[in-house]
DNA sequence: TTGGATATACGATAGTTATCGTACTATATT
DNA sequence: AATATAGTACGATAACTATCGTATATCCAA
Protein backbone atom coordinates (compact mmCIF):
# COMPACT_ATOMS: atom_id res chain seq x y z
CA UNK A 1 0.00 0.00 0.00
CA UNK A 2 1.65 3.28 -1.04
CA UNK A 3 1.25 6.20 1.19
CA UNK A 4 -1.87 8.20 0.90
CA UNK A 5 -1.21 11.90 0.87
CA UNK A 6 -4.39 13.05 2.19
CA UNK A 7 -5.30 16.61 0.37
CA UNK A 8 -6.48 19.20 1.96
CA UNK A 9 -10.06 20.63 1.27
CA UNK A 10 -8.60 23.26 -1.11
CA UNK A 11 -6.45 21.15 -2.56
CA UNK A 12 -9.67 18.91 -3.25
CA UNK A 13 -11.49 21.21 -5.07
CA UNK A 14 -8.97 21.65 -7.38
CA UNK A 15 -8.63 18.23 -7.60
CA UNK A 16 -12.36 18.29 -9.02
CA UNK A 17 -11.80 20.97 -11.81
CA UNK A 18 -9.17 18.34 -13.00
CA UNK A 19 -11.43 15.28 -12.77
CA UNK A 20 -13.82 17.17 -14.28
CA UNK A 21 -11.77 18.84 -16.95
CA UNK A 22 -8.91 17.16 -17.76
CA UNK A 23 -5.67 18.18 -17.34
CA UNK A 24 -5.50 22.10 -17.33
CA UNK A 25 -3.38 25.08 -17.13
CA UNK A 26 -2.93 27.09 -13.77
CA UNK A 27 -4.93 30.05 -15.45
CA UNK A 28 -8.24 27.50 -15.92
CA UNK A 29 -8.24 25.99 -12.96
CA UNK A 30 -7.72 29.63 -11.00
CA UNK A 31 -10.61 30.70 -13.30
CA UNK A 32 -12.66 28.10 -11.80
CA UNK A 33 -11.89 28.30 -8.63
CA UNK A 34 -12.45 32.04 -8.55
CA UNK A 35 -16.80 31.34 -9.73
CA UNK A 36 -17.04 30.50 -6.15
CA UNK A 37 -14.45 32.55 -4.48
CA UNK A 38 -11.64 35.37 -5.12
CA UNK A 39 -8.33 33.47 -5.48
CA UNK A 40 -4.96 34.78 -6.81
CA UNK A 41 -3.35 33.45 -9.71
CA UNK A 42 -0.36 33.17 -7.56
CA UNK A 43 -2.05 31.48 -4.84
CA UNK A 44 -3.75 28.86 -7.13
CA UNK A 45 -0.08 28.60 -8.96
CA UNK A 46 1.46 27.74 -5.67
CA UNK A 47 -1.10 25.23 -4.54
CA UNK A 48 -0.84 23.72 -7.48
CA UNK A 49 2.69 23.27 -7.13
CA UNK A 50 2.92 22.29 -3.50
CA UNK A 51 0.40 19.48 -4.76
CA UNK A 52 3.15 18.38 -7.43
CA UNK A 53 5.73 18.20 -5.31
CA UNK A 54 3.22 15.61 -3.01
CA UNK A 55 2.72 13.65 -6.15
CA UNK A 56 -0.80 14.62 -6.18
CA UNK A 57 -0.78 16.06 -9.71
CA UNK A 58 1.43 15.73 -12.78
CA UNK A 59 2.42 18.60 -15.37
CA UNK A 60 3.66 18.45 -18.45
CA UNK A 61 6.10 21.63 -18.81
CA UNK A 62 6.99 21.62 -22.59
CA UNK A 63 5.10 24.50 -23.43
CA UNK A 64 4.99 28.03 -21.52
CA UNK A 65 1.91 27.34 -19.66
CA UNK A 66 2.11 23.89 -17.92
CA UNK A 67 -0.70 21.29 -18.07
CA UNK A 68 -1.40 19.67 -14.68
CA UNK A 69 -3.39 17.16 -14.32
CA UNK A 70 -4.74 14.31 -11.73
CA UNK A 71 -2.17 11.52 -10.86
CA UNK A 72 -5.13 9.37 -9.01
CA UNK A 73 -8.44 8.97 -10.28
CA UNK A 74 -11.33 10.66 -8.87
CA UNK A 75 -12.97 7.25 -7.89
CA UNK A 76 -9.55 6.03 -5.84
CA UNK A 77 -8.98 8.94 -3.60
CA UNK A 78 -12.71 9.17 -2.48
CA UNK A 79 -12.27 5.75 -1.18
CA UNK A 80 -9.44 6.41 0.66
CA UNK A 81 -10.91 9.99 1.86
CA UNK A 82 -14.06 7.92 3.31
CA UNK A 83 -12.00 5.07 4.42
CA UNK A 84 -10.40 7.99 6.69
CA UNK A 85 -13.17 9.48 7.50
CA UNK A 86 -15.16 6.50 8.47
CA UNK A 87 -12.83 5.30 11.16
CA UNK A 88 -12.25 9.08 12.50
CA UNK A 89 -15.88 10.63 12.04
CA UNK A 90 -17.83 7.11 12.49
CA UNK A 91 -15.21 5.41 14.99
CA UNK A 92 -15.18 2.68 12.07
CA UNK A 93 -19.22 2.02 11.63
CA UNK A 94 -19.23 2.55 7.69
CA UNK A 95 -23.26 1.50 7.75
CA UNK A 96 -23.92 4.13 10.78
CA UNK A 97 -22.62 6.89 8.36
CA UNK A 98 -24.64 5.28 5.71
CA UNK A 99 -27.80 5.89 7.64
CA UNK A 100 -26.93 8.97 8.49
CA UNK A 101 -26.36 10.22 4.99
CA UNK A 102 -29.36 8.51 3.75
CA UNK A 103 -31.59 10.37 6.65
CA UNK A 104 -30.55 13.29 5.96
CA UNK A 105 -29.65 14.29 2.73
CA UNK A 106 -32.63 13.88 -0.37
CA UNK A 107 -32.35 11.36 -3.03
CA UNK A 108 -34.13 10.65 -6.31
CA UNK A 109 -35.98 7.82 -7.25
CA UNK A 110 -33.42 6.76 -9.44
CA UNK A 111 -30.36 6.94 -7.02
CA UNK A 112 -32.93 4.87 -4.63
CA UNK A 113 -33.41 1.99 -6.89
CA UNK A 114 -29.69 1.82 -7.65
CA UNK A 115 -29.12 1.84 -4.01
CA UNK A 116 -32.02 -0.74 -3.50
CA UNK A 117 -30.47 -3.16 -6.42
CA UNK A 118 -26.74 -2.86 -4.75
CA UNK A 119 -28.52 -3.81 -1.14
CA UNK A 120 -30.38 -6.83 -2.86
CA UNK A 121 -26.99 -8.01 -4.03
CA UNK A 122 -25.61 -7.98 -1.07
CA UNK A 123 -27.53 -9.74 0.75
CA UNK A 124 -27.57 -12.46 -1.83
CA UNK A 125 -23.79 -13.15 -0.74
CA UNK B 1 -27.45 28.29 12.27
CA UNK B 2 -24.94 28.65 14.94
CA UNK B 3 -21.41 28.46 13.89
CA UNK B 4 -20.31 25.03 13.60
CA UNK B 5 -16.15 24.86 14.89
CA UNK B 6 -14.82 21.27 12.60
CA UNK B 7 -13.01 19.26 15.41
CA UNK B 8 -9.61 17.91 14.47
CA UNK B 9 -8.89 13.93 13.82
CA UNK B 10 -7.38 14.46 17.42
CA UNK B 11 -10.22 16.23 19.04
CA UNK B 12 -12.54 13.73 17.89
CA UNK B 13 -11.06 10.95 18.89
CA UNK B 14 -11.26 12.76 22.53
CA UNK B 15 -14.65 13.51 21.63
CA UNK B 16 -15.54 9.71 21.29
CA UNK B 17 -14.17 9.19 24.54
CA UNK B 18 -16.18 11.50 26.20
CA UNK B 19 -19.18 10.20 24.20
CA UNK B 20 -18.45 7.22 24.97
CA UNK B 21 -17.97 7.20 28.97
CA UNK B 22 -19.45 10.55 29.57
CA UNK B 23 -18.33 13.61 31.67
CA UNK B 24 -14.51 12.74 32.92
CA UNK B 25 -11.14 13.67 33.87
CA UNK B 26 -7.88 14.42 32.21
CA UNK B 27 -6.18 11.73 33.35
CA UNK B 28 -8.94 9.37 32.23
CA UNK B 29 -9.04 10.74 28.62
CA UNK B 30 -5.45 10.56 28.60
CA UNK B 31 -5.58 7.03 29.56
CA UNK B 32 -7.98 6.17 26.86
CA UNK B 33 -6.31 8.00 24.39
CA UNK B 34 -3.07 6.13 24.92
CA UNK B 35 -4.39 2.77 24.93
CA UNK B 36 -3.86 3.66 21.41
CA UNK B 37 -0.37 5.79 20.68
CA UNK B 38 1.48 7.45 23.58
CA UNK B 39 0.28 10.68 24.31
CA UNK B 40 1.83 12.84 27.23
CA UNK B 41 -0.75 14.20 29.83
CA UNK B 42 0.04 17.74 29.37
CA UNK B 43 -0.83 17.26 25.74
CA UNK B 44 -4.31 15.63 26.20
CA UNK B 45 -4.89 18.17 28.99
CA UNK B 46 -4.26 21.08 26.81
CA UNK B 47 -5.97 19.86 23.81
CA UNK B 48 -8.88 19.81 26.15
CA UNK B 49 -8.48 23.32 27.53
CA UNK B 50 -8.38 24.31 23.70
CA UNK B 51 -11.75 22.42 22.85
CA UNK B 52 -12.78 24.25 25.90
CA UNK B 53 -12.04 27.31 24.58
CA UNK B 54 -14.00 26.94 21.16
CA UNK B 55 -16.70 25.67 22.94
CA UNK B 56 -16.54 21.98 21.91
CA UNK B 57 -16.28 21.19 25.80
CA UNK B 58 -17.98 22.03 29.25
CA UNK B 59 -16.44 21.42 32.53
CA UNK B 60 -16.99 21.24 35.97
CA UNK B 61 -13.96 23.13 38.01
CA UNK B 62 -15.91 22.85 41.66
CA UNK B 63 -12.75 19.98 42.49
CA UNK B 64 -9.78 19.97 42.18
CA UNK B 65 -9.83 17.66 39.15
CA UNK B 66 -11.59 19.26 36.48
CA UNK B 67 -14.32 16.91 34.58
CA UNK B 68 -15.19 17.93 31.38
CA UNK B 69 -17.89 17.07 29.11
CA UNK B 70 -18.86 16.71 24.83
CA UNK B 71 -21.51 20.18 24.66
CA UNK B 72 -23.05 18.49 21.40
CA UNK B 73 -24.42 15.23 20.82
CA UNK B 74 -22.34 12.64 18.88
CA UNK B 75 -25.25 12.48 16.02
CA UNK B 76 -25.39 16.09 15.69
CA UNK B 77 -21.69 16.62 15.20
CA UNK B 78 -21.34 13.36 13.11
CA UNK B 79 -24.46 15.32 10.58
CA UNK B 80 -22.42 18.18 10.65
CA UNK B 81 -19.37 16.78 9.37
CA UNK B 82 -20.93 14.28 7.44
CA UNK B 83 -22.77 17.35 5.27
CA UNK B 84 -19.11 19.12 5.32
CA UNK B 85 -17.09 16.01 4.02
CA UNK B 86 -19.73 15.18 1.84
CA UNK B 87 -19.38 18.69 0.30
CA UNK B 88 -15.87 18.73 -0.07
CA UNK B 89 -15.07 15.07 -1.00
CA UNK B 90 -17.94 14.33 -2.77
CA UNK B 91 -19.11 17.38 -4.12
CA UNK B 92 -22.34 17.47 -2.43
CA UNK B 93 -23.78 14.09 -3.76
CA UNK B 94 -24.73 12.00 -0.89
CA UNK B 95 -25.87 9.14 -2.84
CA UNK B 96 -22.57 8.65 -4.03
CA UNK B 97 -20.84 8.63 -1.15
CA UNK B 98 -23.85 6.27 -0.09
CA UNK B 99 -23.17 3.95 -2.58
CA UNK B 100 -18.83 3.77 -2.61
CA UNK B 101 -19.64 3.20 1.17
CA UNK B 102 -22.04 0.13 0.57
CA UNK B 103 -19.95 -0.99 -2.11
CA UNK B 104 -16.32 -1.09 -0.12
CA UNK B 105 -17.43 -2.16 2.93
CA UNK B 106 -19.17 -5.06 4.81
CA UNK B 107 -22.75 -5.18 6.45
CA UNK B 108 -24.50 -7.39 8.62
CA UNK B 109 -27.83 -8.66 7.33
CA UNK B 110 -29.54 -6.70 10.26
CA UNK B 111 -27.80 -3.25 9.05
CA UNK B 112 -29.05 -4.07 5.77
CA UNK B 113 -32.29 -5.01 6.82
CA UNK B 114 -32.54 -1.54 8.52
CA UNK B 115 -31.41 0.49 5.30
CA UNK B 116 -33.62 -1.14 2.98
CA UNK B 117 -36.49 -0.42 5.32
CA UNK B 118 -35.34 3.31 5.48
CA UNK B 119 -35.39 3.52 1.66
CA UNK B 120 -38.84 1.62 1.62
CA UNK B 121 -39.65 4.48 4.20
CA UNK B 122 -37.90 7.00 1.64
CA UNK B 123 -39.68 5.69 -1.88
CA UNK B 124 -43.13 6.14 -0.04
CA UNK B 125 -42.72 9.87 0.46
C1' DT C 1 13.74 44.62 -31.26
C1' DT C 2 11.59 46.37 -27.66
C1' DG C 3 7.76 46.68 -24.60
C1' DG C 4 3.79 44.66 -22.64
C1' DA C 5 1.29 40.76 -21.32
C1' DT C 6 1.45 36.48 -19.24
C1' DA C 7 3.82 32.60 -17.33
C1' DT C 8 6.52 30.25 -13.48
C1' DA C 9 9.61 30.37 -9.27
C1' DC C 10 10.14 31.34 -4.78
C1' DG C 11 10.38 33.64 -0.30
C1' DA C 12 7.58 35.42 3.39
C1' DT C 13 3.68 35.36 6.39
C1' DA C 14 -0.31 34.59 9.39
C1' DG C 15 -3.10 31.09 11.20
C1' DT C 16 -3.76 26.45 12.96
C1' DT C 17 -2.56 21.89 15.12
C1' DA C 18 -0.24 18.78 18.00
C1' DT C 19 3.21 18.49 21.21
C1' DC C 20 5.97 19.31 25.31
C1' DG C 21 8.52 21.61 29.23
C1' DT C 22 8.11 24.33 32.99
C1' DA C 23 5.81 26.87 36.42
C1' DC C 24 2.41 27.13 39.59
C1' DT C 25 -1.33 25.29 42.88
C1' DA C 26 -4.05 22.37 45.73
C1' DT C 27 -4.48 18.15 48.36
C1' DA C 28 -2.90 14.53 51.32
C1' DT C 29 0.42 12.23 54.30
C1' DT C 30 3.74 12.16 57.70
C1' DA D 1 3.88 22.46 59.23
C1' DA D 2 6.67 20.43 55.63
C1' DT D 3 6.87 17.87 51.75
C1' DA D 4 5.57 14.68 48.12
C1' DT D 5 2.05 13.99 44.78
C1' DA D 6 -1.00 15.04 41.31
C1' DG D 7 -3.42 18.49 39.18
C1' DT D 8 -3.94 22.91 35.98
C1' DA D 9 -1.99 27.01 33.36
C1' DC D 10 0.63 28.59 29.90
C1' DG D 11 4.47 29.68 26.78
C1' DA D 12 7.21 27.81 23.04
C1' DT D 13 7.77 25.16 18.97
C1' DA D 14 7.72 22.49 14.65
C1' DA D 15 4.92 21.24 10.91
C1' DC D 16 1.60 22.45 7.72
C1' DT D 17 -1.93 25.38 4.99
C1' DA D 18 -3.43 29.13 2.42
C1' DT D 19 -2.18 33.34 0.78
C1' DC D 20 0.38 36.95 -1.55
C1' DG D 21 4.28 39.96 -3.37
C1' DT D 22 8.05 40.17 -6.05
C1' DA D 23 11.49 38.48 -9.20
C1' DT D 24 12.32 36.43 -13.39
C1' DA D 25 11.49 34.18 -17.90
C1' DT D 26 9.02 33.80 -22.31
C1' DC D 27 6.16 34.97 -26.12
C1' DC D 28 4.05 38.11 -29.36
C1' DA D 29 2.78 42.21 -31.67
C1' DA D 30 3.73 46.90 -33.21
Amino acid sequence: MNEFIKPTEAELEILHILWGNGPSSVRFVNEKLCENREVGYTTSLKMMQVMYDKGLLSRDDTSRSHVYEAVYRQEETQQKLLNQFVNTAFKGSAMQLVMQALGNHTASDDELAEIKAMIEKMENK
